[in-house]
DNA sequence: TCTTGAAAATAAAACGTTTTACGAAACTGG
DNA sequence: CCAGTTTCGTAAAACGTTTTATTTTCAAGA
């Protein structure tokens, strides 16, 4: 501790963040030996070390990052691209990741593309740029044509979620199909033939297997499902649906595919004074907590969001170890809520379609 | 383009990602000029540019974020400190602020506490050690009293949401007192006199605000604020408030201050039978979707949180833009949507309330 | 006391950029 | 054809680390 005390300047007299060299002076010893300490790579005395210990609490030094990462050619990053941070379904999977990701040493680096097709190849190519370790990727396009830069570049990547057909990278998702099957073999069960499913956008991947799958559990049965776009926009879907719902055919039941599609239902439902469970079933995908606290509550298919993103970063983890197998296709099962909202349907003469409104009292 | 054509090679054989000396050798010029094209500081060639963005395709080139900010001196992150991104209030905020920061130049690093105060300095820390360009920070701590970092080390910050009181630091969040207090008297005005405040840590400044402000609603009138501390886990809020609502005196009207106590009480009030509005008022915090597509529809405080992220980003800016002005506290207003979970109490014996406000119907 | 060897500390090179400072070439007007 | 000016291109230094290779130190063995 000869001299050079306090923080360090500028010329022009402003403070100037202290760096390894600042620290090394402080504590009277080489900046290699600040590096040895700090990261405790090779051995140095007791005593050295006390001395570096003290010169960066009193200097405040962190190391630069980016001079860090420069140098040990070792990432400090793993990236991440969504569609939409808005959407809760990946509002809950950046929060899950964005721990995983800081448990293993990492720093997220998220990237958006707001829904937007056209921007994925650019935003995937700053994430490049970043060098990061690894990408995690939830595709905005159904194609997923952006994959070329990751696989040209060989960086380890996983795709969640929003799974394209065909792809030769690591994927981890839910089992939409089964799900869907399964949720609309019950409303079968139950005695509906007329299924309404609400669809957001039917291009997404996990929309189309969900479609898939309520078709399937219909296919040998009388009924029909039919399919509706309603967006992503609460309001304009609520309008949508009940257009839809005031004009005959009128379905039983609603399977939504969104939760936002499931609000709509209930608004639209509710407009047209039809009465859940009564006039309409409804079931929803994406259990989420108003379900269970709305007056009826709300059957849902419960995506296991949480155990996708451990998953997919398990497998990402795997892939940075440098394992070199096939890349696989990963796809964890859904739950199913039946709540109040699920019932058979009204008996009524088959295309007799008045009697709408408070159901219990008109037919008896 | 005299040789070294294609991907460089290690020394093992793997290819290796170009740099700009690869760009250079391939492109047959200097680094220096790689840098001048890409960046477009200094003029040249349109023949040489030509070859330069030729070879930077043929490699697929990109420049190291970490090699450029090192030596640019310039910071490429802004870093955002939240208590938790699962809270869906800061999920949105998020994703509003990722998208201000692109357009800005900058990315984003998130970094989240989980709502644990002792995490909050060592967060903090992390970004300091990403040279990040300015910070925007709700803090955990209800003190905030890592706030010590952030002025000793004189970085841009700005304060968001859950704002200390006496912070010498810009601050923008939402008129807490002001809406809490509108929204009471509204309720004092249709006759409730007994509220329960439900919330879900009394510490958080915000909750805080909001208490104050429906205190100060009731001030004057013989009425009673009751405050319960509900947590933030649905299942054990709706617990607690079924036993409160259970035995007397029991509240008229609810007033949640997050959507979640919200829940919970309209799934504690259906348990108990309470009719909502007819025995059971509710007003909530935090507008959310679910609250106008339920029966009965739920009346709530709306919080500009888009406009709350917009200012923050615009004051952090002013301040890396190197405005040296006195720290400030904005303080945006909520609007109130009435909806139908709210009206007057229904009159009762034990304590005759005179009904005032609405009174169409009953008085008469 | 002099090797020998290990352990501890450091000087210097390297990471991939950007920028400064300078040189070479290409114009300009006389 | 020359001095002066501008334009274009590059060599080399710098950013803040980490790591390699080297030197110094010190204890123990002979």
């Amino acid at each position: 501790m000869k001299r050079g005390q306090g923080r360090p300047e500028r010329r022009d007299g402003r403070s100037r963040r202290a760096n390894i060299k600042d620290v090394a002076r402080v504590a009277g010893v080489s900046p290699a030996t600040v590096s040895n300490v700090l990261i405790g790579r090779s051995s140095v005395a007791a005593t050295l070390a006390e001395r570096v210990h003290k010169a960066v609490a009193e200097l405040s030094y962190r190391t630069d990052v980016a001079a860090s990462t420069l140098r040990r050619r070792q990432p400090s990053v793993i990236g991440l691209l969504v569609p939409d941070m808005g959407n809760p379904v990946f509002a809950t999977l950046t929060a899950r990741i964005e721990v995983l990701a800081r448990q293993a040493g990492y720093r997220l680096i998220i990237a958006s593309t707001a829904e937007s097709i056209a921007d994925e190849a650019e935003e995937l190519r700053t994430l490049i740029g970043w060098r990061a370790a690894g990408i995690l990727v939830a595709p905005t396009d159904p194609a997923f044509a952006a994959r070329d830069l990751l696989i040209a570049e060989g960086i380890p990547a996983v795709v969640v979620d929003r799974i394209p057909a065909g792809l030769s990278l690591d994927c981890v998702g839910v089992n939409n199909a089964a799900a869907a099957q399964a949720a609309v073999a019950r409303l079968v069960d139950l005695g509906h033939r007329r299924i309404l499913v609400a669809v957001s956008d039917p291009a997404i991947p996990s929309i189309r297997e969900r479609i898939a799958g309520a078709r399937a559990a219909l296919r040998g049965h009388a009924g029909e499902i039919d399919v509706i776009v309603v967006g992503r926009v609460l309001g304009s879907a609520a309008e949508i649906l009940e257009a839809r719902l005031a004009c005959p055919p009128v379905p039983t039941a609603v399977f939504s595919l969104t939760s936002t599609a499931a609000l709509a239902t209930l608004r639209a439902a509710r407009r047209l004074e039809l009465p859940v469970p009564a006039a309409l079933s409804l079931v929803s995908f994406d259990d989420t907590d108003w379900m269970e606290a709305v007056e009826p509550t709300v059957s849902a298919v419960r995506q296991p969001i949480g155990a996708v993103a451990e998953t997919a970063f398990a497998r990402l983890l795997a892939r940075l170890g440098g394992e070199q197998s096939e890349s696989c296709d990963i796809r964890l099962a859904c739950s199913i809520e039946w709540r109040r909202s699920t019932a058979a349907p009204e008996l009524r003469e088959p295309e007799r379609m008045p009697a709408r409104g408070r159901s219990n009292v008109r037919e008896s």
